[in-house]
This record gives C-alpha cells, sequence and structure tokens, in this order.
DNA sequence: TTAATAACCTACTATTCCGATAGGTTAATA
DNA sequence: TATTAACCTATCGGAATAGTAGGTTATTAA
C-alpha cells in the first residue's frame, strides 16, 4: 500500500510542475486544492526539497519551485524517496538490501523468485514515467 | 511491502507443493523448517484452508494438504486473500476499490493514472505465476 | 477406552508506524 | 517594521503487525 505521504508527495509535484508560470507555490495552496493536512505537506516538501527535487523560497511571494525538467524526474526516484523501497520484500530489493532472517536460502525460495518478477515489472512501469509524463491530462486520441 | 503473514502462507504452500507424497503436512514441521513462529503460521494455515486452498486432517498423521492443482492456484488468488488488495491504493483496486475522500477527480489524478499501471503489471505478473511456477526450483539452462 | 496428536479457537499484547497536530523560529518581502 | 511562508522540534492517537498464551475439538493408535 502506498503511504499517505507518498501520494500527497506527487500530487504536490505534479501540481507545481502543471503550473503555467514558474513562481514559486505555496504549501497553503496546494494542500487547499488537493485536501491535504497542511502541516503534513509541509514536512513533505521539506523532505522533497532536501532531496533536490524541489527549490524553496521564503517570505511573501515564496514558495516550492521545480529544479529539475519534469521529464526528468523519474517516478522511481520520488517514490524511493519518499515510500523507501520499491521492492514488496527487502531481500529483492536493489536500494535498500536486506537479507531475510528466516531464509536459509534466497535461489529457492519461492516468494524471493516471484518477488523479483514483481519488481522488475513495477521498476518498469515507473521508471518510465516521468514527472512529464504523470502531469498530461489523460491521453488524447491517437 | 509484503507482510510476513502472506510471505510464510506462500511459503508454506510451496512447502506443501513440494512433498514428493500427498500426505498431509504438519504445521509444526513446517514452522521448523522455514523458521516460522508455529502458532502464527497456524493461524494462516486456517484462512488458507478456510479459503480453499487447503484441506486439513486432524489427530495423529494429520495436517495440511493441497485440495487444487497447484497448476491452478495462482498467486493473485494467494496474495488477494492473504495480503489484501494487489494494488497500491484503493482507488485502483479491482477487487477492494475505494474512493479516495481528498480526491475530487480520479481521472486527472496523476497518482491514479500512475497507479493503474503498476497495478496492470503487477497482476500480469502474478497471474502468470500459478503454485507450480514458483515450486520448481530456479530455472534450469534450456 | 484411553492417551497422544495436531488442528482449531479465542483472547491478549508489545511494538511499530502512520498521519496528523501544535507551537514556535528563521528568512524574505512590502 | 509587519507580514508572509518556509522551516524545525516535539508530541500523539489509532491502527496494524507479528506474535504469545492457553485452552478445545477431532482423529488416530496403543
Amino acid at each position: 500500500m502506498l503511504s499517505k505521504k507518498t501520494k500527497y508527495g506527487i500530487k504536490a509535484l505534479t501540481y507545481i510542475a502543471r503550473q503555467p508560470s514558474k513562481k514559486p507555490v505555496q504549501t497553503a495552496e496546494i494542500a487547499e486544492n488537493e485536501n491535504i493536512s497542511h502541516k503534513f505537506l509541509e514536512s513533505i516538501m521539506v523532505q522533497l526539497r532536501k532531496s533536490g527535487f524541489l527549490g524553496a523560497k521564503k517570505g511573501k511571494g515564496g514558495g516550492y519551485y521545480l529544479i529539475k525538467d519534469p521529464a526528468e524526474i523519474r517516478m522511481t526516484a520520488v517514490i524511493r524517496i519518499l515510500e523507501g523501497p520499491i521492492a514488496m520484500v527487502p531481500c529483492v530489493s536493489l536500494n535498500y538490501y536486506e537479507k531475510c532472517d528466516d531464509c536459509k536460502d534466497e535461489e529457492t525460495c519461492s516468494v524471493h523468485q516471484l518477488m523479483i518478477q514483481v519488481r522488475d515489472s513495477t521498476l518498469k512501469v515507473l521508471g518510465n514515467n516521468t514527472l512529464a509524463d504523470i502531469t498530461k491530462d489523460k491521453e488524447e486520441g491517437s
């Protein structure tokens, strides 16, 4: 299950990416429009800034703005920062690997084998989707 | 993240499927070999039995046995019973759908769009894998 | 018929994490 | 100098997870 943190984070990034101008966007505005707890969102924005996705400006007219081109922001990166591992089991995680303490042999573990496949297919989808991709409203006819 | 419950459940099913004979297997044996808390595993087995995956026999020589052919048991079914929804967000779940209370319009929600893709790719993998598939040890060279 | 076995049932609990709240501090603008 | 909005620290209730404990029922074998 995706945490609200990640969900809100992606929504906020999308909100900013959809802005016509490049002026900073306030968390209060995003929170209101996306029905997110303001304070909770603030903590998420700080994390996204510290991770290099956003820049911030204080005071009146301040807010958050994108640092990179939306087409350069892969969903894998966003989710890894906000959610943590993409894999459903630590023993198949590429970035957050951890050995199972119950499992003797990963090679013969059925869960391991299966979860590698799930991880790879998920990785493919998230790696192919950038912020630019998910920002555009629905695919319009070809 | 996959719960231990689901992980243990899959391991137990695999353990039984790997048995050479069709005799019932005791939870104590599985628990010991797979390093699972016995009592915890018991509760999982009961659930798998009630869901129609396993049969049970009490008393000496008793235990659990598979009811269906392993090739007929899809991982989607097992995971839906033990873990719940496969989708990462309730609003894209096929079997456990729930509307987000923050989201006004699913169509324009970037998270929604993205998670549909993740769901579909995961579903594909889990739907293509049966208990028979994950039971066999590693693919041997062609 | 009795003892042993193993599934089954109910209840409780410790720990962790999530989502949020509260209240204040710093920096930039008007 | 006042206002604004990011930033920081601390706290907290509730839910879920992963288990523990202790007993009951049904089946088998001696």
